[in-house]
RNA sequence: GCCCCCGUGGCGCAAUGGAUAGCGCAACGGCCUUCUAAUCCGUGGGUUGCAGGUUCGAGUCCUGCCGGGGGCGCCA
C-alpha cells in the first residue's frame, strides 16, 4: 500500500462516517488527507492529523474524532493496527503483505517510477542562465545551470512539458564594448574604459586573429564589428560546449537580436505600439516610459532612452510577449540575488500586456554561491581577471559531484562550498554514497543472477517481507513519487537529493540487517524470503537509478 | 531610507504548521574468513539571533528589533 492508497483508504473511511451520520462534517469529507512517514519510531508506519483538522469542524474534540476513524480504519483491508496518540494523531500500521507489494509495483513501473500526472497539461517555459555570450561562465552561471535544469527535469517528470531556453543577450552596449575589447588586445592598445579584462580577451583575440588574419587591416568600425561577431560566435561555442559537457541541455537557444529583426513577428517596435494602444505607455524628459507603477512596482521604467536606444526592458517585454505567443501558460525565469530588483518590473509588464503575473510568471531568485579551497574564499573578479570558470569546475571537481553538490541545497540558501569537501572519494560525500548504494545493487543483483534466481513474478510473496528493516525500506522507495511531485510543485529539486541520500541510508542499514539477507547463506537453498528481497533491491536498484537520473548524475553499476 | 534573501551544535546545511529539531564535516570509541567496510554501530555537542503574537500545535506564519548578504540608474 503506498501512501496515496492509505490516503483514499482513510478517505474512504471517513466517507463511511458521514454516511452513516457517525460525525457530521458541513463541508463533507476532504477528498484527500495527509499521510506523513512519522519521524519517531513507535509511531506506526504512517501517521495521519486529520482528526487534529476535522475534529472543530465536525463539533467535537480531536481525540474523540480520531476514536471514530479508528474504528473504521481498523475494519478495512490491508490495515494491521491503528493507535492514537498525543492531541490526536492516528498512528497506522500496514499489513507486511499489502506494504510489500509496492516493491513489486516499483520493479513493474521501472524507469517510469516516480513520474506522476500532477502537472499535466502544463506548458511551461524555464529560462535560466542567460549570460552574456561575452565571457565564459562562472560559477554562479553553474549553479542557476544546475537549478534551472533540474526544475526542468522534474516538472517533466511531473507531466508538464517544459523547454528549456537559454536567452542570450547579444544587442547593446556591452557587446560593442565586447568587440572594442577583442580590438584593443589585438592591436595591442589599452583596454577601453569599462571594457573587459583577463586573460580570456586576449586569447580570444589571438585565435580570431589566428583564424582571421586580414581583421586586423580591417578599416576602423568595420574592424570592431569583425571582432564583435567573431568572439561572440566563439564566446557562445564555448558555452554551448560546455554547457554540454555538463549534462545541461537547451531545448531553444534565443537571440534577442532577432526581437529586433526586420519582420520578425513580435518584434520590439510591434510590442511597443501594441502597448501603446492600450495606453500604457508615456513620454517624459524626451524618453518612452511603462506605466509599470500602475501594477505595483516601485517606480515606471523606460522603453526608448533619450539618446533613442531601446533598453534591455524594452526587448524583455518583446520576448515575454513571444514566450506566450508560442503557447507557454507559464514562464519561469531564474535570477541571481543581484538581479532581484527586476521583479517588480517583470511583474508589472506582464500585467500591463494583459496577463495575471500570479499565474503566468514564477520569477525564482537563486542567492549566491562561494567556493572556497584551503580556506579561501575563490574570489570572482572579471576586473581583476580571476573568475571561477564552470570549465575550471568540472576539470577540478567533476560533473556528478559538482552536479549534485549544487542540487542537495534549496535556490534560496547563500551556499558555501568547499571544494577539498565536495571532491573526497568517500562515504562522507553525499553524492558518492548514494551512487555507492546504486553500484551496491547492481553487484546484489549481478550475484543473485549468478546463483540462478530471478524475479518471481506471480510467486512473490509480499508478506515475507516482515522484518522491520523491510518495512522501513519499502516505506523510504514508496515515497519516491510524492517527493517528485511536490518538488515538481515547490520548485525544489533538492528534495530529491535529500531523500536519495535518506533512501540511500535506509537502504545501507537494511543491508547490514543479517535477518534481511538476500542471497543464502552458504549452501542454503533459495527461499521464497530471498526472493521478495531480491525483489526488494531491484525496486531500490530502480528509485536510486531513477533519482539519480532527475538529478543528472550518473548512477554507475560499480564503484 | 526602502525592497528581497538568510540567521538552526565548532563548521557547512536539512526539516510542505505536526509528536522527542535531523544529516554530513570536525572530535572520540567499536565491527571486515559471511550479498561491495566508499557500508554499519556507538559517545559527546542545541533556549532554532532577540521579544511579542496567531494556533490544539511554530524552526516554519504575523509584527517589531539585532546581525550578515544582495538590490534600489534613461547600466547589464
Amino acid at each position: 500500500m503506498t501512501p496515496d492508497q492509505l490516503s483514499s483508504v482513510i478517505v474512504a473511511a471517513l466517507e463511511a462516517l458521514v454516511a452513516d451520520g457517525s460525525v457530521t462534517l458541513p463541508d463533507g469529507p476532504p477528498s484527500t488527507v495527509t499521510v506523513e512517514r512519522p519521524r519517531q519510531k513507535g509511531h506506526g508506519d504512517y501517521a495521519t492529523n486529520v482528526a487534529l483538522q476535522l475534529a472543530k469542524k465536525a463539533g467535537t474534540n480531536p481525540r474523540a474524532f480520531a476514536e471514530l476513524v479508528k474504528a473504521q480504519l481498523e475494519a478495512s483491508d490491508g490495515i494491521a493496527a491503528v493507535d492514537i496518540a498525543g492531541p490526536g494523531f492516528l498512528n497506522i500500521t500496514v499489513e507486511a503483505g499489502a506494504q510489500g507489494q509496492v516493491a513489486a509495483d516499483i520493479v513493474a513501473a521501472g524507469v517510469a517510477y516516480g513520474t506522476s500526472e500532477v502537472l499535466a497539461g502544463q506548458s511551461i517555459n524555464v529560462e535560466f542562465i542567460s549570460a552574456n555570450p561575452t565571457g565564459p561562465l562562472h560559477l554562479g552561471h553553474t549553479r542557476w545551470a544546475v537549478l534551472g535544469d533540474l526544475i526542468a527535469r522534474v516538472l517533466q517528470a511531473a507531466g508538464a512539458s517544459v523547454v528549456r531556453e537559454f536567452y542570450i543577450n547579444d544587442r547593446g552596449n556591452q557587446m560593442d564594448l565586447f568587440g572594442a575589447s577583442l580590438e584593443a588586445a589585438a592591436l595591442g592598445r589599452p583596454t577601453p574604459e569599462d571594457g573587459y579584462q583577463g586573460g580570456y580577451v586576449a586569447d580570444l583575440a589571438a585565435v580570431i586573429v589566428a583564424e582571421q588574419p586580414g581583421i586586423v587591416d580591417l578599416p576602423e568600425g568595420e574592424r570592431l564589428v569583425a571582432f564583435r561577431e567573431a568572439g561572440y560566435a566563439l564566446q557562445l561555442k564555448q558555452q554551448q560546449d560546455q554547457l554540454d559537457s555538463f549534462n545541461t541541455h537547451f531545448d531553444v537557444w534565443f537571440s534577442e537580436r532577432e526581437l529586433h529583426a526586420e519582420g520578425f513577428e513580435g518584434s520590439v517596435e510591434e510590442t511597443l505600439q501594441g502597448l501603446k494602444d492600450k495606453g500604457h505607455l508615456f513620454e517624459q524628459d524626451g524618453a518612452l516610459w511603462m506605466r509599470t507603477t500602475d501594477f505595483g512596482d516601485d517606480k515606471d521604467r523606460v522603453l526608448i532612452r533619450t539618446n533613442g536606444e531601446l533598453t534591455y526592458f524594452a526587448s524583455d517585454t518583446a520576448y515575454y510577449l513571444n514566450k506566450r505567443a508560442r503557447g507557454f501558460d507559464h514562464c519561469i525565469y531564474l535570477l541571481g540575488a543581484d538581479h532581484h530588483g527586476y521583479v517588480g518590473r517583470l511583474r508589472a509588464m506582464a500585467a500591463c500586456v494583459g496577463d495575471d503575473p500570479a499565474r503566468t510568471l514564477d520569477v525564482m531568485i537563486g542567492q549566491l554561491v562561494k567556493i572556497m579551497r584551503d580556506g579561501e574564499e575563490l574570489r570572482l573578479s572579471k576586473r581583476a581577471g580571476t573568475i571561477v570558470t564552470l570549465n575550471e569546475l568540472m576539470d577540478e571537481i567533476g560533473v556528478d559531484a559538482l552536479r549534485y553538490s549544487l542540487a542537495r541545497y534549496p535556490a534560496d540558501s547563500p551556499l558555501t562550498l568547499d571544494i577539498a569537501e565536495i571532491t573526497k572519494a568517500s562515504h562522507d560525500n553525499p553524492v558518492y554514497y548514494v551512487q555507492y548504494a546504486h553500484a551496491r545493487t547492481c553487484r546484489m543483483i549481478a550475484n543473485a543472477t549468478d546463483l540462478g534466481m530471478s524475479l518471481p513474478g506471480d510467486d512473490f510473496d509480499a508478506a515475507l517481507l516482515d522484518h522491520e528493516r523491510d518495512g522501513e525500506l519499502v516505506r523510504a522507495l514508496a515515497e519516491f513519487p510524492r517527493v517528485v511531485a511536490s518538488a515538481a510543485e515547490l520548485r525544489e529539486p533538492h528534495r530529491i537529493a535529500r531523500y536519495l541520500e535518506d533512501t540511500a541510508s535506509v537502504f545501507n542499514k537494511w543491508y547490514d540487517t543479517k535477518e534481511c539477507r538476500m542471497l543464502p547463506q552458504g549452501d542454503d537453498p533459495v527461499r521464497p524470503a530471498n526472493l521478495a528481497r531480491l525483489v526488494l533491491v531491484h525496486a531500490t536498484q530502480t528509485v536510486l537509478a531513477n533519482g539519480l537520473g532527475l538529478l543528472g548524475v550518473s548512477a554507475p553499476e560499480r564503484m
